[in-house]
DNA sequence: TTAAGTTAGTTAAAATAACTAACAAAGTAT
DNA sequence: ATACTTTGTTAGTTATTTTAACTAACTTAA
């Protein structure tokens, strides 16, 4: 955000003119006469900033457009090749990674398993052995990559680039940002996964095109992250989010430090164990929600009920979401899922009866894909600009 | 804030850096030098925008200082006469208004009783005459002032100036800014009540020094006003703050465009149900909540119990907000100030074993006059700015 | 074919607003 | 007195945008 009481020059304003151009040709293919309407900066002024640009690589000439009754435009083009990032996510076990160009294109991706428990030392070394195959594979040079975006589970300090928590990787308290940058020799930005993912969405997945949106995610715990006005919030102190401590559910065993009251009522482990009540029998690896929506198509007793108490639950916290935020779009993603489009409709008609506005609710449309979109963009959001998150 | 892929130009830079000494004298008085130093910007440059404030009046020299060492320096201040601004708020059956500088300080007071039921008619026809009161009482021009904000209880759409429901001032579903404004020939910016008592808070009171902030009002209603990064939020509905319809307490009987679950069940009209039970007789025109706490105090049977489940539910809808947003400051406002500092510190206790980061919690600081100071500010904030809020 | 009109993009000059360098004025420290 | 500091101004430079006028290239329609 533009800080209160800030003072530019006329740097800051070519600087924001050429990021303005730009913008532009990341939405679509446009002529200097095109650009100069949008932008409303001046005709020769769109020429000189491309030119700049076409120097330095960044925007191509790709062809002359129709006419629309007078000479026919150049069409520019954002090159996207002119360079690359790399995104890399840590999942349970395994690292996945991928090289991307500047539209966040994945032109290669790569998958290793690490042996557990790690340490980080492991985790520094795989993500160096997976940028090395990266670049051969897709015959990058190192010099050509702005950056690597790593999402991790746990809790991270974005601003100062430390890890609080973070089991599955062996960091625990560190400041990861610059190890890896001192041993990957390339600009890192580290966040956690939930974030990562929520900034796929926005970026290429559910919410393209939204400009203030908070996506909920339930797994291990429940969190969510947050976009509004097309910028990340993550609060004072970077603990906007964490829906997990709302207080919705019986409360009776919180202890500080632990798991909050919503996902230690309706996350993952506590969905677990009251399904083993219920199922007789449980297959590991596959989500829970998923084998607890089969087993109520086939009618097994009480499960059902455990779904409706469920979704209630969930859509408690997503009216208290809606509540606070008033956004524009709500995304469901982990184990939210598999309620289908068929158990989103449920929501909205219960959310229509609770709150005044109910916003667009929408499934995550990335997948697995989330994180690793999003690590890119982390990278891609700050180029060519500087800090684009509050 | 500054979209994605806007442009700029030098009067741009001007504009801002204009802003940014202004700014800088808001806080304190300062010399050119020390204005220099604070902004970043050349001297030359420093002297010639003060010079050219100075010749609008916006700017004074107002005595030399100290020296530090060197030759004396003249020291500036922002010339708060140069403009006026007159702040206005409907509450029940009154009007109050006030005349302020560009400071936010009062310099005359308007109070009115307007005859119920109102209609819009009759309410601007007391806009009307407080105006001209507060215009001879302070030997002001019209011409010298900047604006009117206008704080309404009811539904509230600031962007487009209009009202879905207000019952106490007769207005419904009209373009009541636009209204005004012909009529009283000045630019008029209008707000719910909740929100204008936020953004007094936030420049006069318990905010000042504060950028990331809700307000939570307990009143007949619960609301909320937030300010994010130094700007008012307003969510994408001009809905966010509804906290009223957190699914918080009992939920049996809310129905759709009624009053909220959280509200309905820990609002005024609920809580002055249940006393009505408990106390042998409630004064009319006092905070139901202050009598509670009187009748605790001397021990009435059940008060105290109340009193701790309106504290507890309170709490969880305090939880539910920091755990979405992680505000650096909380301010509790409307019955929650009879509460005291006492109360304030069990929730603050109850709060540390519920969410891993409690931010600041302090009571509204600026009692009736937070409204008033909310509506001068409203105007304030856009001056010499443009649009100050999201 | 040709004249008229439109659209795309460039060039040149003017305007704007920042910056640097140099200096005067007015003080302090020794 | 002399040297040094700090404040503020003046003069001139630099960077960037805008305006206006121009060339180039194309469409439309007589």
């Amino acid at each position: 955000m533009r800080g209160r009481g800030q003072t530019g020059n006329t740097k800051y304003v070519k600087q924001m003119n050429r990021e303005g151009i730009l913008f532009q040709l990341k939405q679509k293919q446009m002529s200097r006469a095109d650009l100069a309407k949008e932008t409303e900066l001046s005709r020769p002024c769109v020429s000189a900033l491309v030119d700049e640009m076409i120097n330095e690589g960044l925007i191509c000439e790709v062809g002359i457009g129709a006419s629309k009754g007078g000479r026919k435009p150049m069409l520019l083009e954002y090159n996207t090749q002119a360079f690359g990032v790399v995104g890399a996510v840590f999942e349970g076990s395994t690292i996945r990674m991928a090289l991307a160009d500047l539209k966040g294109e994945l032109l290669a991706q790569y998958e290793a398993t690490l042996p557990q428990p790690t340490s980080g030392e492991m985790a520094i070394k795989g993500l160096e052995i997976g940028l090395e195959q990266l670049l051969t594979q897709t015959h990058y040079d190192k010099s050509r990559l702005l950056g690597m975006g790593v999402g991790l589970p746990g809790v991270t300090q974005k601003r100062s680039g430390t890890i609080s928590y973070s089991p599955s990787t062996g960091w625990m308290g560190l400041p990861v940002q610059q190890e890896i940058e001192a041993r990957l020799g390339l600009p890192v930005t580290i966040d956690n996964d939930v974030n990562m993912m929520t900034l796929g969405e926005y970026y290429q997945g559910a919410g393209k095109e939204m400009s203030t949106l908070v996506n909920m995610y339930v797994g291990t715990g429940i969190g969510a992250g947050i976009i509004i006005n097309g910028q990340f919030y993550r609060g004072s102190h970077e603990a906007s989010g964490e829906i997990g401590y709302m207080m919705v559910g019986p409360s009776n065993n919180p202890r500080p430090g632990d798991y909050g009251v919503f996902e230690s009522n309706y996350a993952v482990p506590a969905i677990y164990a009251r399904a083993s009540q219920l199922l007789p029998s449980i297959q590991e690896g596959v989500s829970i929600v998923e084998q607890l929506v089969v087993h109520a198509q086939q009618g097994t007793e009480g499960v059902q009920e455990l779904l409706d108490e469920l979704y209630r639950k969930w859509a408690y916290g997503i009216a208290n979401i809606i509540s606070v935020l008033d956004p524009e779009l709500l995304i469901l993603s982990g184990e939210m899922l598999y309620i289908k489009e068929q158990g989103v409709q449920t929501i909205r008609e219960w959310l229509s009866n609770w709150v005044p506005v109910v916003p667009v609710i929408r499934l995550a449309s990335l997948g697995d894909q989330a994180g690793i979109a999003g690590a890119v963009h982390s990278v891609l959001e700050s180029f060519p600009n500087k800090s684009a998150t509050i």
